[in-house]
DNA sequence: TCATGTATGCTCTAGACAGCATGTC
DNA sequence: CTAGAGCATACATGA
């Protein structure tokens, strides 16, 4: 089946797929035709990575368009949006728009309606239609990638239910839902009313097996000589050999998955001397450049020790880098300038990153609720592999697992090799997940009753595969009364029918895409504070009130239970030299780290792990800090409630670390994190806190004061920046150290940079004359212009003494969003 | 006395979505 | 039945 020979395609995309080099649709790409993708038919296709899954959407969304339709691509990470939106642009030339939406990127929602194709996240997408984007009624294709992510216990739900919602708003939508191969493709086709096109053909061979001893073992029964002698590393032997076998005129790179970011790191180091010996000039060359790049991302020691990896060939690869990093090392790993990277899993779900031999070394990797070190599921180590065959350039992709003795070899083979992935289960009949999911459907009109409820629900994966028809319902009745109690939701029991509405904070907590529990959680601790100012202990009517007993989900970080009244601490007992409380004011003291508490401690922020030692340091900081607290802090004897309180504190300490100008490399030492985590942190509290200030100027009985306070330490946490650098931050183009230095300097506010001396201006920013030119101009000064003028070296002084200490030039501190 | 080798015990553990309004060097 | 790599420390050995 040749391209052009497609019907209901725009014009010449048929020919622009042959100029690509696309002589022939791939088998699955003509199940997939055969089976009607072109003309509307929904489909779920399951198969490998890599076979062209992408074009089977691309051929419904443009045959989609071309009928007059609109097409949503739903993706499971940000990256991943910007990976298929690039991709999807090639289609610009055909008459066909593309945008994106995601949390951290965002088009205009009128001209995201003006587009044909919109690339977005699941909850972006759900984010969308809470809060009525026009357009969602006139999407006709929606593609759902990696649907077999509906499994996952905290983010598949959102996919499951958001497709329902979609299908319900547009019946006549044809569905598109793409899978890794899974035991049960044919339950989510049954799902979706779609066709399905199941298969394990791959474009590339893919040739898996066993290394223990001095050989591989393939699945076919061939093998491979790999000797590895006494002492001598198993991995780096592996990797060796993939450099030292040419296949078309270069050796192949390898990708190495680890179950660890410390095992990430030491093994990026042990196979330096592996690559590093294997390096021309030109690429050490360019390593050196790259790795310099990597410095300059972040002062750090991750950084750092990333860079002399990198400047060797070799690279480690987690969550704990800064975005900027990550994708440094993807890009010069396709462009086969570093010759191994050792990953965590990120990389197996990430952006598209193959090598010419994928060696998984650890299989079992650190579960504390499984009390041990768990086996990877088999569609996660499927995953691994198939990133194994670089197309255009490996003939074939090999996907080594390690064993150190025979019964292992034989355990992985049955256990991974032989094996069919897992089948995917809805995970929807589960708290948390509900608690979002019922309240943001009541709230957007999908259900108006507690049967409209459960009929909408029916609509959904759990409904078609449970045989526990009750369970579902339980749960619902559960999370009403939750949601009730809260002030969330209003039932109405009127004879034997119920009506459901969402209270205007409900609709709120909804729109703000909040779990309810933590909109429960900050608004009863913004309550505490207006309680407190007049000590009275009343209005028990829109307490918090627990749901007894049920938490008993797994994933749940459990009740905080609020007896009120109890005035938190009586104002003014000074508490040292990190007090920036509301000194003088009647009301208990509301402070960043007060806040930043809240917030931490709320379901949507994600612990941070208490290292030893972490209990008694964060103790002593709990009671030396004890009048800040929103709220009650639990007794020291409930040791589980006690101890994610701790893990929030520190988290809050982290953030307020942030906000006092800490530098990134002291905060990543302290609390044992990476710059990639700061960010991620830094990023989850604006992002509550701006919610928080929502709440609470929706709410009565909050104390105006309150949201100045929320807003002031939010944007502390935005700028990084103490109280007194908040204005000048605000101005472009300066950021925390800038603002440091200029203050140190004299120059205060953004007033002072209108009217200061342009040469201590310039000398605090070091002499840089176009960015002080710059800076000048974003504060609004008349004349920026600084020809003939000589930076005031007394300010440079006075500026590199302030901060900065370590001189490492004019960096800010660049925590990792793209520009 | 110091450098190096080896036994032993202790520590610590993957990932990443959302709002809002525009731009750190 | 249910971890195991990495690292610090302590101690042994050898020149």
């Amino acid at each position: 089946m040749e391209p052009s020979s497609l019907s209901g395609l725009p014009a010449g995309v048929g020919e622009a797929l042959e100029a690509e080099g696309v002589a022939e649709l791939y088998p699955p790409q003509q199940s997939a035709v055969e089976a009607g993708v072109l003309d509307g038919e929904s489909l779920v296709a399951a198969v490998p990575t890599a076979s062209g899954k992408t074009l089977i959407a691309e051929l419904a969304m443009l045959s989609s368009i071309q009928r007059g339709g609109k097409a949503l691509y739903i993706v499971p990470l940000r990256a991943l949006a910007s990976e298929k939106k690039t991709e999807f642009e090639r289609w610009e030339d055909h008459g066909v728009t593309v945008g994106v939406s995601t949390g951290n990127y965002d088009s205009d929602g009128e001209w995201l309606a003006s587009r044909d194709i919109i690339v977005a996240t699941s909850e972006k997408v759900d984010s969308l239609i809470r809060n009525g984007a026009p357009w969602i009624d006139d999407l006709t294709c929606v593609v759902s990638d990696e649907v077999h992510l509906v499994d996952d216990s905290h983010r598949g739900p959102t996919l499951e239910v958001t497709l329902a919602k979609l299908r319900k708003v547009n019946p006549g939508l044809q569905t598109v839902a793409l899978s890794a191969t899974v035991g049960n493709a044919d339950v989510i086709a049954d799902w979706l009313d779609a066709e399905l096109v199941e298969s394990e053909w791959r474009p590339i061979e893919l040739r898996t097996g066993v290394h223990f001893g001095n050989a591989i073992n393939f699945d076919d029964g061939s093998q491979r000589e790999v000797p590895v002698d006494r002492g001598e590393d198993q991995t780096a032997k592996l990797v060796g050999d993939a450099l030292d076998t040419e296949e078309g005129g270069q050796g192949g790179s390898s990708l190495v998955f680890v179950n660890s970011r410390r095992n990430a790191e030491s093994s990026a180091r042990k196979l330096t001397d592996v690559t590093g010996a294997r390096l021309t000039d030109g690429e050490r060359d360019r390593l050196r450049d790259l790795a310099d790049e990597i410095r300059g991302v972040s002062d750090t020691e991750t950084s750092e020790d990333l860079a002399d990896a990198v400047e060797k060939g070799s690279a480690f690869h987690h969550a704990g880098l800064a975005s900027e990093h990550r994708s440094l090392v993807e890009d010069a790993f396709r462009d086969r300038l570093i010759k191994c990277i050792s990953a965590t899993p990120t990389l197996a779900a990430g952006v598209n990153t193959p090598a010419r031999r994928v060696i998984v070394r650890d299989w079992r990797r650190y579960d504390g609720e499984f009390g041990g070190m768990k086996p990877l599921d088999v569609l996660e180590v499927h995953q691994m592999c198939g990133r194994a065959g670089r197309p255009g350039l490996d003939p074939y992709g090999e996907a080594v697992l390690l064993a150190n003795d025979a019964d292992t070899r034989e355990e992985l083979f049955e256990r991974y090799l032989w094996a069919e992935a897992e089948p995917v289960r809805s995970k929807l009949a589960a708290e948390p997940a509900l608690r979002t999911h019922v309240l943001a459907t009541i709230a957007s009109g999908f259900a108006a009753t507690r049967e409209g409820l459960l009929t909408f629900l029916d609509n959904t994966l759990y409904a078609t595969q449970t045989d526990d028809e009750g369970r579902l319902a339980a749960v619902t009745d559960t999370v009403l009364e939750y949601l009730e109690v809260n002030g969330f939701v209003e039932r109405e029991r009127d004879g034997g029918a119920e009506s459901l509405a969402a209270t205007g904070i409900g609709h709120t907590v909804s729109r703000l895409y909040l779990d309810p529990m933590s909109a429960a959680e900050i608004l009863d601790g913004l309550r505490t504070v207006a309680d407190g100012a007049d000590a009275t202990p009343d209005a028990e009517g829109d307490a918090f009130v627990p749901a007894d007993g049920a938490d008993s989900d797994a994933d749940e970080p459990g009740f905080t239970t609020y007896t009120r009244g109890d005035a938190a601490g009586t104002a003014g007992e000074d508490d040292g030299e990190e007090s920036e409380g509301a000194a003088g004011s009647d009301s208990p003291a509301v402070t960043p780290l007060g806040l930043y508490h809240l917030v931490s401690r709320t379901p949507d922020t994600y612990e941070l792990y208490l290292k030893s030692g972490d209990r008694e340091t964060y103790t002593e900081v709990c009671y030396e800090r004890e009048t800040e607290f929103l709220g009650d802090v639990p007794s020291e004897y409930e040791e589980v409630r006690f101890e994610d309180w701790l893990a929030a504190l520190k988290t809050a300490r982290l953030l307020e670390d942030w906000a006092n100008e800490v530098d990134e490399d002291r905060i990543t030492e302290r609390y044992g994190v990476g710059p990639g985590d700061i960010r991620g942190k830094v990023d989850t509290a604006e992002w509550l806190l701006r919610a928080a200030e929502t709440l609470a100027r929706d709410v009565e009985g909050i104390d105006g004061d309150v949201v100045v306070r929320v807003r002031e330490a939010r944007k502390r946490l935005e700028y990084g920046v103490r109280e007194e650098l908040l204005d000048l931050a605000g101005v472009r183009n300066v950021g925390r150290k800038r603002a440091r230095r200029l203050y140190e300097a004299g120059i205060e506010s953004r007033a002072d940079l209108r009217e200061a001396d342009k040469a201590v201006v310039l000398g605090a920013l070091r002499g840089r004359e176009r960015t002080a030119e710059r800076i000048l101009e974003n504060a609004g000064r008349e004349d920026p212009s600084l020809d003939g003028v000589d930076p005031d070296s007394s300010a440079s002084a006075a500026a590199t003494a302030g901060a900065d200490a370590d001189g490492d030039g004019d960096g800010q501190a660049s925590l990792g969003d793209f520009g």
